[in-house]
DNA sequence: TTATTTATGTACCGTCTCGCATAAAATGGG
DNA sequence: CCCATTTTATGCGAGACGGTACATAAATAA
């Protein structure tokens, strides 16, 4: 955690080195949300409590994020929206770009679990093909005020470029599905379900370029229905094990 | 948020109903840019003549634009960027937002320029393919401060959810590119350099979804030999016509 | 109880934001 | 020559921006 930015006597990392691994304890909470007062640790820590829990006020930061981005979004908004005053909110998530970073986390806990149903070894290829495109439309259609998209899609177009830190964690996705996708088929291919000569580089670029073309046209209000069509050429092509990989080009 | 539309009382679009034509005539000058004081018409306009080339100018907006975004980006740096002061900024190109609008289509005119070299029907279906995906590649990963990635991407992934107009240019952006690409493959099969019963809207979507992806990863630094070989692998798909569409489905 | 620790709410800082009012400068028309 | 027209530069102002002091409130440890 170098973090260039950010001048002198800088406060929050001082807290994480003096009270050690407070936030881990924090982090450890469980998102089931039962109880406002009920935390995870059955010891309570010295002072005051906080007002509220920092699972969900990431979540409330992180829809802010996705609705309008990172410069777009306002530390007001922010405030606002997790119910925050910013000073509170400063002291547990540091500034604005620290809070960036964990609602990215959080995103990626959160949405990484929706998928991961959809790799469970359990399921057919086609079974965890119509899961994971199921999955990438309703969370890329989700939205109180309109499509959001693909968070790793959006961050890559605003602020990776520029920022290496958050370029990490894009890259990081980016790598993640490429990894799992090339999981899955390999598996299918152990299975029997795809013959042993697939290609399976090229069905992950296209299953993974799919995924990426759906989040770009979900972000600009295209119908359902025109990305389910998308959605299926993939599924069926990846599940024709890329119809006759080894036919000879013809030309 | 990127501000509702603009109070009353708006100067550009009212000088734009008195003096009739005058954009019109700017904007039909060429991007040629030969010299800098020789304008498009002959006629001289009546009053003091502008300091600045609006082609120009414009494109000095879109690079700042295409490194940070809309939110990012101050009129402080577009002004310093284009070498305009402020108010004549507002007179020439209306507001931050007009401005944004019209660098996007200065945007698509430059760009689709350099990609319509690689459509030109004397060329074969792999030339031209050859000739996309290195455009693109040229494109996305130009930029002095890192990779600049597709425009259209971007504004995607930002100002397309809230802002209709923004929105309707980049889906005019994400169609033009099909329909450029639905037409070269269907002048391919009609050549007989695809067979006739290609599956013409598979063989889009794997090339135009792969430009999405190269887009994409470009932005996160992604070394250019890693997107040539995503190109590689949609271009060699596409000249081999899908590698036998008829094929039945294994499952 | 008292001390300590942590979080909260108000209020504020300096800076930057966008847009515009104003007046000077540069051209063509009469 | 003077006027009309258009663009230029200076600079202002109301508000939003990110970030922070400060005093207060609520909990635990001694």
């Amino acid at each position: 955690m170098v973090q260039k930015r950010k001048g002198p006597s800088s406060r929050p990392p001082a807290k994480e080195a003096a009270s050690g691994h407070a936030d881990v304890a924090v982090a450890a909470a469980e998102a089931t949300a039962a109880g406002p007062e009920q935390s995870s640790a059955p010891v309570r820590k010295r002072g005051r409590p906080r007002a509220f829990t920092p699972e969900v006020a990431l979540a409330r930061a992180l829809d802010r994020f996705r609705d309008g981005g990172y410069a777009a979004t306002s530390l007001d908004d922010l405030s606002a929206a997790m119910g925050i005053n910013r000073p509170s909110l400063y002291g547990a998530f540091g500034d604005k770009r620290d809070l960036f970073l964990k609602a990215y986390e959080h995103y990626r806990d959160e949405v990484g679990g929706q998928f991961a149903t959809a790799f469970d070894p359990a399921l057919t290829l086609r079974q965890s093909m119509e899961r994971i495109f199921a999955t990438a439309l309703d969370v890329y259609l989700a939205g109180d005020n309109g499509p959001r998209g693909c968070f790793t899609v959006m961050t890559a177009g605003s602020e990776a470029m520029a920022d290496p830190e958050i370029r990490g964690t894009v890259l990081r996705a980016l790598a993640s599905t490429d990894k799992a996708l090339r999981k899955l088929l390999e598996l299918a291919i152990a299975r029997g379900e795809l013959p042993s000569d697939t290609d399976v580089e090229l069905l992950v670029q296209v299953a993974g370029s799919a995924i990426h073309t759906i989040a770009i046209r979900a972000r600009a209000w295209t119908p359902r229905a025109d990305l389910e069509v998308i959605a299926r050429r993939a599924i069926d092509f990846v599940c024709s094990g890329g119809a006759a990989a080894s036919a000879a080009p013809r030309r």
